[in-house]
DNA sequence: ACCTATTTATAACT
DNA sequence: TAGTTATAAATAGGT
């Protein structure tokens, strides 16, 4: 005698039965956590994943971290920082880049300038025309960015002090920094279908509203 | 005769040939995204993922899309914008929301106030630190935060424009965005095995060094 | 890209 | 929430 019927096959939308979504919701979560973690270590890739439940819970899955990845992505940093032995330059540039430092340094000051008049200027404007819960907001963005900024400076400053380094420290910056922080742009926005199709990009009739984007970046 | 030697057990680690690692990372790109797009449409829920390969490609997915949900993410914003009838104060409270309009505006300025002589210090002290690829990264922070704030904005104008608000628009803030805005903190940490148990929380002895982490979020 | 033998994930039930 | 089992779905290796 059979103990069960087995799994049967459903139909792609919202499970009406309260507890069945709940249990769904937790397997299904778990089963993507685990592909997530399986694509990472058979590829090297890295993956965040941040995963909203109806009932306001959050999951948040990140090899090797989640704040870290989200860091890259809105920084625009996409390739992983390398060790610092990868930013030593060849001899031959040696010479290149010693000659770049004056002008280098003129370039930092003219950028600073820059970033302070012309990009506080949008925020002196919005900040007036902001309602009490858009800048709760604004000021938790902030405050994430502050954080930010002051752990990267930290990692950075730890680093130097760990590991005096041989060639001038901004000659890391052109050998490595500079590559790394190359900007990046998305090149295809293509769309998912919930269900059937196991591929991008499916015929624009086949896009049911409730599609979800799938964007690929590449470096510019 | 066999058309096919058919799908074969492989282990859980790094794929060292390079075409079959490549195949495998769009193959299973695909389907993480799929077992994520069908968990969302089944059970209600809103996911971002972040997946950066190796060759420093960055492909994310998103419903309802990436930027909403990081920006959820990162102000701490976990629940989801519910519509405006939701926010609509229930009869015996308008007495006291109109008491606070009055605080509610003098409390406005003061937190632009605020906002202004604290918020900006540590900007200029941050500024002349800086690196020129850490400005560089720090400005790209900036265009990010104001894409988001100018989208937000927009988005709550286009809702006015459209919505013409019959309760005062400050009550949709009170009502809706007070309470959406709750903190939350991150209760459990639990750490994921690659290979094998489909579990949260395994015991530490069989946590590999490789183990990814698992955070849950809830409200405080 | 497509094919198919297999492995893996999971729906319903306990 | 944890285990069981029949079955659906994903996919490794090959073309």
């Amino acid at each position: 005698m059979k103990k069960s019927s087995g799994r049967r096959k459903i139909e792609i939308k919202r499970l009406d039965k309260n507890t069945t979504r709940q249990v769904t919701f937790s397997k299904r979560r778990v089963g993507l956590f685990n592909k997530a973690a399986e694509l990472s270590l058979l590829c090297g890739a890295e993956i965040a994943i941040l995963l909203f439940s109806s009932r306001g819970k959050v999951y948040t899955f990140g090899h090797p971290n989640v704040d870290a990845l989200l860091d890259r992505f809105l920084t625009g940093n996409f390739l992983p920082p390398k060790p610092a032995e990868a930013y030593l330059p060849l001899p031959e540039l040696n010479l290149d880049l010693c000659k770049a430092e004056a002008e280098f340094e003129i370039e930092k000051k003219r950028a600073v300038e820059r970033l302070r008049n012309s990009e506080r200027f949008w925020w002196d404007e919005a900040l007036e025309r902001m309602r009490m819960d858009e800048l709760k907001s604004f000021r938790s963005s902030l405050l994430q960015l502050r954080a930010n900024v002051a752990g990267r400076l930290e990692k950075i400053r730890a680093m130097r002090m760990e590991d005096p380094p041989v060639t001038p420290s901004w000659s890391i910056v052109l050998g490595g920094e500079n590559q790394c922080a190359a900007s990046f742009h998305v090149v295809k926005i293509s769309r998912l279908r919930w269900i059937g199709k196991r591929r991008f990009g499916v015929s624009a009739q086949h896009i049911a509203p409730e599609a979800a984007t799938c964007h690929i970046h590449t470096k510019i």
